[in-house]
DNA sequence: GCCAACGTTGGC
DNA sequence: GCCAACGTTGGC
């Protein structure tokens, strides 16, 4: 089992709007990022957990969690020129972008802000707090995903 | 294959 | 709203 971190703008597609889908499930559509769509088409499996967090607001943070509940597979929203992730070059018989479904698990006791996440050692090669990073699906490392619980349940800043 | 130009991400 | 950092594109 792996463990991911899912990035999205809350005024976008938040947290609690997994949690009001049917199913509180949802596909995760628009990757538009080679890596980010490895990740998706070739390493999650279904159960793996992931953190939800939330980007390009007023608090940035990890705000809950989520599994993934299906595999990887392509991302309709590319074949439609209608949406706004349409890429002409897509072709529907060898297809380029790929996506999963994620189901919501359970929100976090407490928002663990980015800033937090920064002060913490034990995070220093977790992608997410490096400067200028863009990934939007990321790896967890077992350690970094107990780490991070392990900050839930504090109740502020830690030195770790 | 190099790299400048460009568009996007996302913290602040 | 600003802008640094990044990934992609395309001319050469």
């Amino acid at each position: 089992m792996n463990y991911w971190l899912f990035k999205s703008e809350p005024n976008e597609f938040s947290f609690d709007d997994l949690l009001n889908m049917p199913d509180q499930t949802e596909h995760w559509d628009g990757v538009r990022n080679y890596q980010a769509r490895n990740f998706m088409r070739d390493d999650m499996r279904v159960g793996d957990l992931a953190f939800f967090y939330h980007s390009n607001c007023k608090e940035p943070g990890i705000v809950g969690i989520v599994e993934v509940a299906a595999e990887g597979y392509p991302d309709f929203t590319a074949f439609d020129a209608s949406d706004p992730h349409f890429d002409r070059d897509s072709d529907p018989d060898n297809p380029r972008w790929f996506m999963v479904d994620v189901r919501f698990v359970r929100p976090l006791r407490r928002t663990i802000t980015l800033k937090e996440l920064k002060q913490v050692a034990a995070l220093k090669n977790f992608p997410l707090v490096r400067k200028g990073n863009r990934l939007s699906v990321m790896p967890v490392q077992e350690n970094e995903w107990e780490t991070i619980l392990d900050l839930e349940e504090r109740r502020q800043s830690p030195r770790v």
